[in-house]
RNA sequence: GGGGCUGUAGCUCAGUCGGUUAGAGCGCGUCCCUGAUAAGGACGAGGUCGAUGGUUCGAUUCCAUUCAGCCCCA
């Protein structure tokens, strides 16, 4: 027997219980070991960041990171979940100094980075346990106790093997960046920290114009830019190969002025005077005079230079070099052997190469003495306000410079074609990422600057001798050991500890240390498929079964992240790509499509959704609701309607089944052949259909056509397959019902287990009741022989010609509970209906017959529309006029032309067409005077004329209603059998003895009195008199 | 400034490998049903499928331009 049901659906509770039942019996580890020694189906989790509460974001990708692992080990494959935490980096580091009040390097040095760094390992601890309880809760299958954290010794020995196999091959140098850097901190910040939200703000600050005096000619160049603090570090100015250069005569009387000439006017205005054109071949190669000449230049330096990147956009069309504050600037000067000119602290202030006011003061807040000086000696043209987007610190808030600092580098953009050559090996879901937002970002592969000047990070593992110079890299313990000569047993490869030891020079008597930077922790990410596992120091059996991934899932926000970090460690190291199929979601919004930010307010706390409305409504939610490539808003109206509209129905309907299959006392009976009854035929085919649907929907990554699936299964299902159903349910006479019920059930909890394995899991246990979970299952296989094309297309056409049925009566006042003598109906021509079909129709509409086409003929004009998908490529251009022709034609013609003769010809300009019926459709077009419907090729009609046998049945359905309805109002049982003695006017007491039989046995009357109505009566049914006494008899 | 995505009913979203009747749910209105009932169903109103141009016999769908929103990069 099944387990009573409640008709109401309590998610969280139900959640509650089977996440105990889980637990208790260690499900998830039993679904792992049976597939024990099956094909791998290959997982990597992109390590959170522990620094932090999960958000409801996070809920959404660990979703998706759920459902696929579950479904292919349904399928058979053995997919390990093994967790993973993202321990190192800034961010864990910033959490810790906002916890001591922290605000720079300096402190936390005095601090003691061995302290410093005990912090950062136990804040990471802390918020690991908070994602592992809302891992847990939202039904999310990984293996926490497992995980691999990127600060274990193990994690990071193999970062180190990883690191030394690309400085074997030479792909790891050390060289200048121009940095992003923000002083106040001490530290560059990582392309992923200005992708933080705010990091561009818009500032306006003083752009200024600046005469550069070219020697041994008659004219300065008028040279822009929005930084003046780095006018002392000038080495060139560019002009561009294609930009039209004048010369204008200076408003103040002062030298000539070189400019781009679409420049002129917006910088110097109307009255400025254009004197001639200036070949960019003559001023290339010039020299100026330099703006300052605070700091020293040993080698030749301010020249003109030609390069392709000026433009005219805006500025004066020459353009301010300075290879320390400029990316693009190093990149045009280095190649010409312009020196690097830095005066610049690590705290962005002016060193003592700068005389005062600038000595020691914050670059930027120099601007205005530099200026100031550029004025008094006549070397400024203008100055301007501009307003730009400019990065800031994520942490302080303070505006960044760009600053060349010492870097080591991977050499990734040397690798381009084979990180290329790797993408193209890998689905992207959605496919456009591929050549678009990644390929992109790798056609312009730069170097990987890979050094950090921090101390919660995996060790740079690199050790330079303080004497020569000579660097040698240690790449794992055993190395280290051996060249140290140290007992390492209790070695944390960490900051300070690894800094300690030192090793002798190979090269010369010296003693080496190790470099200062530790790695960036998108390395450490990006190391995790050998890193996991610690490859290849151990499990080198493991690691060839699983590299690479055949799934990842990340929001999209990780292509420069981890998708990219993983490509490029494993590319440069083992030459292909560590992962085949990656999924990348879109991004979490609020109702109004807003970004959620905890400043907005608008945040929605995971936990609240999940204590409120449960896990499963938020699954289903993630799932059904929308593509997974673009932005999804969220919020709990939209949870709560997805979850009525899905979970709650089809609970009702599993509700349904337990509640009758239970007053029958009906078991499971394996051997039962399937039922033949038409609706059965017709719910097992939609059913086997559907998973097959469902299954390529998600080998194909697409869960959302999967829910759909399984929706309209579950509308067809409860508001068909049940609602016309339900007598048979409820007569105990036809066991094939709750036959058919059971396995379709039975089949959508086991399809839908990846979506929902909560309730997927509650409603097999239930109705299969081998004590299994239903997460131990087998992936269904499709019965094809269920699938029937034809019926269901049958069953689509009734229900279409139901709901004409429906809307005609409702046009016709007349209710369901009226039966009719007729319905007409008239279908496509290519439509049929077998006649157990056309059967439901009967009943659902309560008509006696469905009547064919040929009797409406004279009732209905017909209109012929052409079948524009065949006719368009066979006509071509002769179709506008061909398509006037048929609008005048009598579409009974046409249908009787296919009676007869199967097509009709029709002459168009002279030429004679002959069209088949497929080429043509006709359609009922008007309504005469029945109750009629038409839609498409559809069209019901309903015979309205009663007669009193037709009104005695009609009174008859109403008595039943009317009692029916007592027995709610009195609260009895379902199953309650109950006496009734009726009174009725005296006019429709022969309709009710008539079918007083059937009466009782739509009521469960043991037994009916009848008299007629003497005296007042009580209430009416269909305007007629009546008084009813209805009280339960003992069952017994 | 460059790249990408999105724009379909009041709202949230499907869909359209180009075919003349573009769908669902919610909300709203009117009804129906009543042995799933603190459920279910039907009908109705509501859309120039962001705008413009092009290709085509035919464009919501393809192309170009453009506007708006979002994301990434600079």
């Amino acid at each position: 027997m099944f387990s009573p049901v409640s008709p109401q659906l309590d998610l969280v509770a139900l959640e509650t219980a089977v996440l105990a039942r889980w637990r208790d019996d260690a499900v998830f580890a039993q679904s792992l070991a049976r597939r024990e020694g099956a094909p791998e189906w290959v997982f990597y989790e992109g390590p959170p960041t522990a620094n932090g509460k999960p958000g409801i974001h996070h809920v959404w990708a660990r979703l998706f990171k759920d459902i696929y692992p579950r479904f292919h080990t349904m399928r058979g494959k053995h997919v390990i979940r093994k967790g993973g935490w993202d321990c190192h980096g800034l961010p864990v580091e910033v959490q810790v100094e906002k916890e001591l009040g922290f605000s720079g390097k300096p402190q936390i040095i005095e601090y003691g980075i061995r302290e410093f760094n005990q912090r950062c390992r136990t804040s990471v601890q802390r918020y690991v346990e908070d994602w592992e309880s809302l891992t847990s809760r939202i039904g999310m299958w990984l293996d926490t106790r497992d995980a691999y954290w990127t600060l274990s010794n193990e994690f990071v020995e193999t970062v180190w093997w990883l690191f030394g196999q690309m400085w074997g091959n030479g792909d790891i140098y050390e060289g200048f960046k121009v940095v992003p850097y923000c002083g106040r901190c001490g530290t560059a910040l990582s392309s992923h920290e200005l992708a933080q939200p705010g990091a561009y703000q818009d500032i306006t600050e003083p752009s200024v114009y600046v005469r550069f005096p070219v020697i041994g000619r008659d004219y300065d160049l008028v040279v822009w830019t929005t930084t003046p603090w780095t006018l002392p570090s000038n080495v060139a100015a560019a002009i561009g190969p294609d930009v039209e250069y004048v010369r204008v005569r200076d408003p103040e009387g002062g030298r000539d002025l070189i400019m781009g000439s679409s420049r002129v006017l917006p910088v110097l205005g109307d009255d400025a005077e254009i004197l001639a054109t200036i070949s960019v071949a003559e001023l290339a190669g010039a020299r100026y005079d330099r703006p300052f000449d605070f700091v020293e230049i040993a080698q030749d330096a301010n020249i003109v230079i030609v390069a392709d990147f000026v433009t005219v956009d805006d500025g004066s069309g020459i353009v301010h070099l300075a290879p320390a504050f400029g990316e693009i600037d190093r990149e045009v000067c280095a190649p010409l052997g312009l020196p690097i000119l830095n005066p610049v602290d690590d705290s962005a202030r002016f060193t003592d190469a700068l005389p005062d006011p600038y000595r020691a003061k914050f670059v930027k807040d120099a601007d205005a003495d530099l200026i100031a000086e550029l004025r008094e000696r006549s070397r400024l043209v203008r100055v301007e306000s501009y307003t730009h987007s400019y990065p800031h610190c994520w942490r302080c808030d303070r505006p960044l410079i760009y600053w060349a600092k010492p870097t080591w580098f991977a050499r990734t953009s040397q690798h381009r074609d084979e990180l290329l050559a790797a993408n193209e090996t890998i689905n992207w879901f959605p496919s456009h990422i591929k050549h678009g937002r990644f390929g992109n970002w790798l056609e312009g592969n730069i170097d990987w600057a890979l050094s950090r000047d921090r101390f919660w990070g995996s060790p740079i593992p690199i050790w330079r001798c303080r004497d020569c110079g000579h660097d040698e890299c240690i790449s794992s313990l055993e190395a280290l050991r051996n060249r140290s000569g140290l007992d390492l047993s209790d070695l944390d490869l960490h900051r300070p500890y690894v800094d300690e030891i030192r090793v002798p020079c190979s090269q010369c008597s010296g003693v080496s240390e190790r470099v200062e930077p530790v790695l960036d922790a998108w390395f450490d990410s990006g190391s995790m498929p050998a890193a996991q596992l610690h490859y290849p120091f151990e499990n080198n059996d493991q690691f060839a079964t699983r590299f690479p991934a055949d799934f990842i899932c990340e929001a999209i926000d990780q292509t420069r992240g981890w998708f990219y970090s993983l490509l490029a460690v494993n590319t440069l190291v083992f030459g292909r790509s560590p992962y085949k199929n990656v999924v990348c979601l879109a991004h979490i919004v609020d109702q109004d499509g807003q970004k959620m930010s905890k400043t907005k307010g608008n945040v929605i706390d995971p936990w609240s959704v999940l204590n409120s409305r449960g896990a499963e409504a938020l699954r289903w939610y993630m799932f059904s609701s929308g593509s997974p490539w673009t932005p999804k808003r969220v919020f709990v109206d939209a949870i709560d309607e997805t979850s009525n509209r899905f979970l709650r129905t089809l609970w009702n309907t599993y509700s349904f089944f337990v509640t009758y299959a239970t007053l029958d006392g009906w078991q499971p009976q394996s051997e039962a052949a399937p039922s033949t009854h038409v609706l059965d035929r017709w719910i097992r085919s939609r059913t086997h259909r559907t998973l097959d649907e469902v299954t390529a929907a998600l080998e194909n990554f697409d869960a959302l056509s999967g829910a759909q699936a399984l929706e309209t299964l579950i509308d067809d299902m409860s508001n068909w397959y049940v609602r016309r159903s339900r007598p048979r349910f409820w007569k105990s006479s036809d066991t094939a019902a709750h036959a058919t019920m059971h396995e379709c059930l039975s089949l959508i909890a086991t399809m839908l287990a990846p979506f929902c394995p909560f309730i997927s899991d509650e409603l097999d246990r239930n109705l299969v009741g081998d004590g299994l979970s239903v997460h131990l299952r087998d992936w269904p296989t499709v019965d094809t022989a269920a699938i029937d094309d034809d019926l269901e297309s049958e069953m689509t056409i009734a229900r279409q010609l139901t709901s004409l049925g429906r809307s005609a009566r409702a046009d016709a006042k007349v209710g369901v509970r009226q039966p009719l003598r007729k319905i007409i109906t008239v279908l496509p021509r290519d439509a049929f209906m077998r006649a157990e079909v056309q059967r439901e129709i009967e009943i659902e509409l309560n008509v006696r017959t469905v009547e064919e086409v040929a009797n409406l003929e004279g009732l209905l004009s017909y209109r012929v529309v052409p079948n524009f998908r065949l006719l368009g490529p066979r006509l071509g251009g002769q179709l506008p006029a061909v398509k006037q022709a048929l609008a005048d034609v009598d579409g009974a013609a046409v249908r009787e032309a296919f009676e007869q003769q199967q097509s009709f010809l029709i002459t168009v300009d002279g030429t004679e067409f002959s069209f088949t019926d497929l080429e043509l459709e006709v359609r009922a077009e008007q309504h005469a005077e029945l109750a009629l419907v038409q839609d498409g090729g559809f069209a019901v009609a309903l015979d309205l004329q009663l007669d009193d046998e037709l009104r005695a049945e009609g009174f008859a359905r109403e008595v039943v209603r009317y009692i029916n309805d007592q027995r709610k109002q009195l609260g009895f049982a379902i199953a309650d059998r109950i006496a009734t003695s009726l009174e009725i006017a005296p006019e429709v007491v022969g309709a009710v003895e008539a079918h007083l039989d059937y009466i009782k046995n739509e009521t469960l009357s043991v037994t009916a009195s009848l008299s007629t109505l003497e005296g007042p009566a009580g209430q009416t049914v269909a305007g007629h008199a009546v008084r009813v006494a209805i009280s339960v008899v003992d069952p017994r």
